[in-house]
DNA sequence: ATAAAAATTTAGACGAGTCTAAAGAAATAA
DNA sequence: TTATTTCTTTAGACTCGTCTAAATTTTTAT
């Protein structure tokens, strides 16, 4: 039996990953989940005994198969969640992210199978994130981040990867939502901002939150 | 800010209290949640302490007015979250219990306002159990059970009074569900077990059954 | 290459919620 | 009304997940 600590632990090894595609280190997994180092350690060694994951004293950690099915599926149960509040109870992409992190780690396989029919089997939450299938395939998209993005290119927003509700209320803020279409105007050399048009628009934004918009192009 | 065990005593000491009118024992309380008597009066003491209960010891115990609003809250959380369950995931009754017992407790009085509008506003659960409001109205009905009507009357369910997978699986087996028409045929005095008649077809049910069907006479 | 800094682990403690065993209070029966 | 049974509470211990402080290992900088 795994508990939602555990849960949590998981979900934080298999984001940090994600991002950085090594293992994830003690402290990174202590700022993610805002604890302490020596609650993780602590946590690592009986995440380690359930064969949860690979870790090494001092080496950092990552995910056993095992770990990573649970990891993804707990990702799966957010993201249906989280698309079902925004479609189906009318909440706005900021709202969420709380409820569906409580959600979540609802323990019914056949409740999250029945969502996802529910929802007409989605491959993407309102954020844009692929939602992983019930046998752990993760839809994949060939949008890109716009800070890598070409000056003068046009794209669509087709998702962003933060899921906090500051920079969603900011999006909102710039009329950008998914499906948007965006052109890359600039980029300024000295802090990487980015100068671009939004519906008939120029706006200005910052690296930090362009590197979390994906776009499509063309 | 009330714990998941200290809901889940909440919610034992409201049921058994509509059941018996009376201040809920510490064994009732125990059998209730199946745990042991020490644990209960454990958990009395602090939630006397939070004032969530009126509790003497030895002398049994009460919700205040505070814990009962809590209590009812959950009721209605749960009842709604049963309501989606069958109404929109198309779960039958008996399978919805367990899950809704972990759905109450998600903390969201935004959810749980959006998901009765998205039901629709429902009076009665899938199991014909009043659904309090928001302001903790509970929605009445002139049903009585089976066991308590009168040979020859004729009357159709309005609901059952037992969330338990057996026994509803048992009325799925005997024909009945909410709605159905039901007339009593007689009541055997030797073991208060009852005949009856549900879409002309005969039955023969214990009391112990016939006293969780509400029925609605006429 | 070694000293300083940073990262990580260990040690010891705590609160929540549970348990068993034992003590104490209340109810029941002779 | 006293003895016995039943119910309830207290005492002490355990697990889980957390913390701070101290010890240890690794990395970085000189």
């Amino acid at each position: 039996m795994i508990t939602l600590a555990e849960e949590n632990y998981l979900k934080a090894i298999w984001a940090i990953s994600l991002n950085t595609n090594e293992k994830a280190s003690t402290n990174a997994i202590a700022d993610e989940i805002s604890t302490s180092a020596a609650s993780v350690s602590d946590m690592l060694r009986k995440l380690q005994e359930k064969e949860l994951i690979k870790y090494e004293k001092y080496k950092g950690v990552e995910l056993s198969e095992k770990g990573g099915n649970l990891a993804t599926s707990i990702i799966r149960k957010h993201r249906l969640w989280e698309t079902f509040l925004v479609n189906k109870l009318a909440f706005n992409w900021g709202e969420v992210h709380d409820v569906a992190e409580q959600l979540e780690h609802i323990k019914s396989d056949e409740l999250v199978d029945k969502l996802d029919s529910f929802l007409g089997f989605p491959k993407f939450d309102p954020h844009g994130e692929p939602i992983p299938t019930k046998d752990g395939e993760i839809p994949t998209t060939n949008a890109i981040p716009l800070n890598e993005l070409q000056t003068a290119t046009k794209g669509r927003v087709m998702g962003v990867t933060l899921d906090e509700k500051s920079f969603l209320d900011y999006l909102t803020q710039l009329n950008i939502r998914i499906g948007t279409k965006i052109e890359l105007l600039e980029k300024i050399s000295f802090d990487q901002s980015l100068s671009i048009n939004i519906e008939n628009t120029n706006q200005h934004i910052s690296n930090d939150v362009a590197k979390h918009l994906l776009i499509k192009i063309k």
